[in-house]
DNA sequence: CTAATCTTGACTGTGTGAGTCAGGATTATG
DNA sequence: CATAATCCTGACTCACACAGTCAAGATTAG
C-alpha cells in the first residue's frame, strides 16, 4: 500500500516550485539538489508534470520550470495521478468502463468490492481536498486532526 | 498506489469465512476453489491471519479454519496490516519513533510529510471503521457514498 | 493405518520501480 | 555567430519484491 517515489519526489518538487512561484523559472538542477532528487530521475518525473500541464517549462538558457496554475489551483491528487496513474487500491477498479464486472469472475460473490471503492473514493477525496497553497502555508486542513 | 494480492485474496478469503461461520472448519481447498485463488498462495496467507489471531485452525482430516472472532469484531483494517504491515503511503512514515526525522534529511524543509500523514491517518480510518460483518450484510456504510 | 488436512521453508520467474546514460533540440547572451 | 545553459527523449541496467510453485513434514479423524 505504497506511494511509488515518483508521487513522492513529484510532491515535493512542484512544492518547491510553488514556494519559489515569485522567481523565474527554476532550473531542474536547482530543485533537484535542494530536495535532494537525482537530478535525471527528476527529469523524467518532471516530464509527467508538465504533460499534465501542472508545470511549464521555458527552454533555452536561464530556463527553467515554473508552476503551470496558482498553487490554490493545484492539488495533491492532480499530481499523484499525473505520476501514478488512477488511484485504485485493487486492480478490479481501473476504470474499465467497456468490461463492467470482468475481473472478480464471481460477479456479485465479489462482496470485498465496495470496500476497495470506499477507500479509493475517500483517498481520492483527501488528495484532491489540499492544495500546494494549503502545503506552504501550513493550513489547519493539513495540522489538526478532525475527525468529522 | 496499489494493495498488493496478499491483501485482496486476503479480505475474500475472510469474508468467505464470515459467510460461512455457522459451518464447521473450512479446508483452504475449499476456500481457494470458491475464491479462485490459488491454493498454495492462499496457504501462505492464510498463515499471517492465523498469526494475527485473526483465524483460528484445526489440524488433521476434516480440519480447516473459522474465524478468530465473531464478524463484528474483525475490521479490514486488521486483515491489511496482518497481510501488508503497517500502511504507510511513504517511507518516511513507518514507524520509527527512534530516529525522529531521519528520512527526509531536510528536516523542516520535507512540507509534503504532512500530506502522507493525512493520508495514512484517513486510510487506517475507513479500513479500521469496516467490520466483516459490514461486509456480509451489505451494510449501508458501504453502499452509500456519504461526503460529510 | 490411512487419508485429509494444516505447516513450513525453500525455490523460481517475471515485472516494475528506481535510477543512469547518451545524445539531441532550443534559446539567451556576448 | 558561437557557446553555454537548459530542456527533451529514449534506451538502458540492475536489484528487489511480488506472485506463485514445489516438496516434505506434522496432526488428527475415522
Amino acid at each position: 500500500m505504497k506511494l511509488s517515489s515518483r508521487g513522492h519526489y513529484g510532491l515535493m518538487a512542484i512544492t518547491y516550485l510553488a514556494q519559489k512561484a515569485s522567481d523565474g523559472p527554476i532550473p531542474i538542477k536547482v530543485i533537484a539538489a535542494a530536495e535532494e532528487i537525482p537530478e535525471q530521475y527528476l527529469e523524467q518525473i518532471i516530464v509527467d508534470l508538465r504533460r499534465a500541464g501542472l508545470v511549464t517549462s521555458v527552454r533555452g538558457a536561464r530556463g527553467g520550470y515554473k508552476l503551470g496554475h496558482p498553487p490554490e489551483q493545484i492539488n495533491v491528487g492532480q499530481v499523484v495521478k499525473a505520476l501514478e496513474g488512477e488511484i485504485a487500491p485493487v486492480e478490479c477498479l481501473h476504470s474499465q468502463e467497456d468490461t463492467p464486472e470482468a475481473c472478480c469472475s464471481k460477479t456479485d460473490n465479489c462482496k470485498t468490492k465496495v470496500v476497495w471503492e470506499k477507500l479509493r473514493d475517500t483517498m481520492v477525496a483527501v488528495l484532491d481536498d489540499i492544495t500546494l497553497h494549503d502545503i506552504i502555508t501550513g493550513s489547519s486542513k493539513l495540522t489538526l486532526h478532525a475527525e468529522s
